[in-house]
DNA sequence: CTGAAAGCGCTAACAG
DNA sequence: CTGTTAGCGCTTTCAG
């Protein structure tokens, strides 16, 4: 029955105070007799004894615990994400506790309440709302915060996204140079995600001198959104399908292939995310590849910055994505 | 400048002493007067104040917190099974700390080392490691486990785990059916994990009485498995394979797409896991469908279960797969 | 109906 | 080189 053993056993047990302990504990050897330290070092070896991190963390203002609050956890995008911020934070003193908004703005502010009641060090983001006040829960304590995937705008703290402008500037060149006339962007509701927001505006800007003309379907907004689009593919004049994120793509993908539009000669496809399945269906499917992973790690080390240098001025990095040429577009 | 607004500030402000605040923050209104319940609750509104888990979790002996161990974040049936987990505990007291072991045995422990020193309440694990003696950590500590998807043997904890055993014995059916001659068996190393060891097993079972033949190849002990395979399909006799990760399906799927090798006409392909795009390929893949996201949740159920009794037999919970018949086998 | 006081496990002056 | 003391923010007797 191993009584809780505590500081305050191994000091006596050591025949020290737990001051000379927690010293111990804490590498502070500057002035130890041998004896002791080696003492101490023996008695928390026999009772396996473990500081407790919440004792620890009440004294030091800090917990040790860094919050990631994720749009929906089920979803490769984010376990790619996860990966990369995990491993960063494997190798530090910090523990990571990630929360799943399920893209749910209610359970997004719940969660953000629980981390700050867990007096959280840091926070990284991928937030639900465009607007920074939403979060003002976050400002007021303070939190460091870093932001993935999407970012709130007035500009208030870093971000950590992918060259989403940049990238459909690409596309539309893509798209221009295979001599299509009309644009269908299929995406869920842009207004407040800014990483969607930047895909349709680089489209934009990409066709801006030509006369190919843009649609946008937000399809939660749409009671029957497949027939509308179905309605809207004819051969009067060549058209591309874009999709603004994985889940939209393959919904696309799924509904032509049933109603046997033929891709690309009856419609051009192309979209957000590249897939591992992307090149396994015939066509093999043309799409922006992000490196998710890779915004995890950059965004885990913007966080540790802030957090040690307390005063940083939030920056914008933005990790390249690359468009991989197939055969749907 | 927001001082840290503690229970004292409250009680100052709202004149009362810190005992009348706690008991309010803890519902014990029993005999307390309408007013101080309203001023105790309107103090707390307007100094926006959270109580400190860490002082909570330092005098009660939990810390509130489970922890998730699982061996690869980044794996869609990671993240479906982190859905149900996360979704069960969103509306307790418990914050969820998720860990990723990336496979690696020696970061799973230090992971669940972690854990130890937060306290923490419980732990769902989904073990890399076959022996319970492996996890005596966690034995001596006395922490409330279930572990999810794999079980250790001999029987420490409860599991929650797919019908494995069962849903290979219809495989095996299915592939008499089909009057295949001989089976190749693809997974990654299956000893001392009982999901593919009940896979395999099941399989077994299914076909002792015929004359199929089984052959096991484990992907990562062979040097150059992808000829050997290639190698092995011949037209002989008629071959089904059999794979027993999602991950192996879609390696040998896009290997012998790479090669020109038909499905099912020169080889029959059945596996786990089945995938949105199963029946976007064609031919349209025949696999197993698991079910994490409700595994995630009765474990988490059966957490909770042991947590408040403390005294529970450990028990296996089968959560039952679907065999997705298509055009591969 | 409410408060005073002790203490959870640990750290950090300060004092020898 | 080491110990004494106070206190982090909270809960819980015990006493009124």
């Amino acid at each position: 029955m191993s009584k809780k053993v505590t500081i305050n056993v191994i000091a006596e047990t050591a025949r020290v105070s737990k001051t000379t302990v927690s010293r111990f504990l804490n590498g502070k050897f500057d002035n130890m007799s041998e004896e002791t330290k080696e003492r101490i070092a023996q008695t928390i070896e026999n009772l396996d004894y473990h500081p407790s991190r919440q004792a620890q963390a009440l004294k030091a203002k800090n917990s040790l615990l860094i919050g990631v609050s994720v749009a929906d956890i089920s979803n490769t995008y984010t376990s790619r994400l996860l990966k990369g911020i995990s491993d960063y934070f494997q190798n530090t003193i910090y523990q990571v506790l990630i929360m799943d908004g399920d893209n749910s703005i209610a359970r997004e502010y719940s969660n953000l309440e629980k981390m700050v009641s867990e007096k959280i060090d840091g926070i990284i983001l991928q937030p639900l709302v465009h607007q920074p006040e939403h979060y003002q829960l976050l400002i007021d304590e303070k939190i460091p915060v870093v932001q993935v995937d999407r970012y709130t705008e007035p500009f208030t703290w870093s971000a950590v996204v992918s060259d989403n402008f940049q990238k459909s500037l690409e596309v539309a060149e893509l798209i221009i140079d295979k001599k299509y006339e009309e644009i269908i962007i299929l995406a869920n509701h842009i207004n407040g995600v800014s990483s969607r927001m930047n895909r349709y505006n680089g489209l934009k800007s990409g066709v801006e001198n030509t006369n190919i003309s843009i649609k946008l379907i937000e399809i939660d907004d749409i009671e029957n959104w497949q027939n509308l689009l179905l309605s809207m593919i004819d051969s009067k004049t060549k058209k591309a399908l874009y999709a603004l994120n994985g889940q939209v793509l393959w919904e696309i993908i799924r509904l032509l292939k049933k109603h046997n539009v033929s891709i690309p000669d009856d419609v051009g496809v192309i979209g957000y995310d590249d897939d591992m399945f992307a090149d396994m269906i015939s066509p093999e499917i043309t799409a922006v590849s992000q490196n998710p992973q890779e915004i995890g790690r950059i965004a885990a080390d913007n966080l540790m910055q802030i957090m040690d240098n307390h005063t940083t001025v939030p920056k914008t990095t933005r990790i390249p994505s690359t468009v991989q040429i197939r055969e749907s577009l």
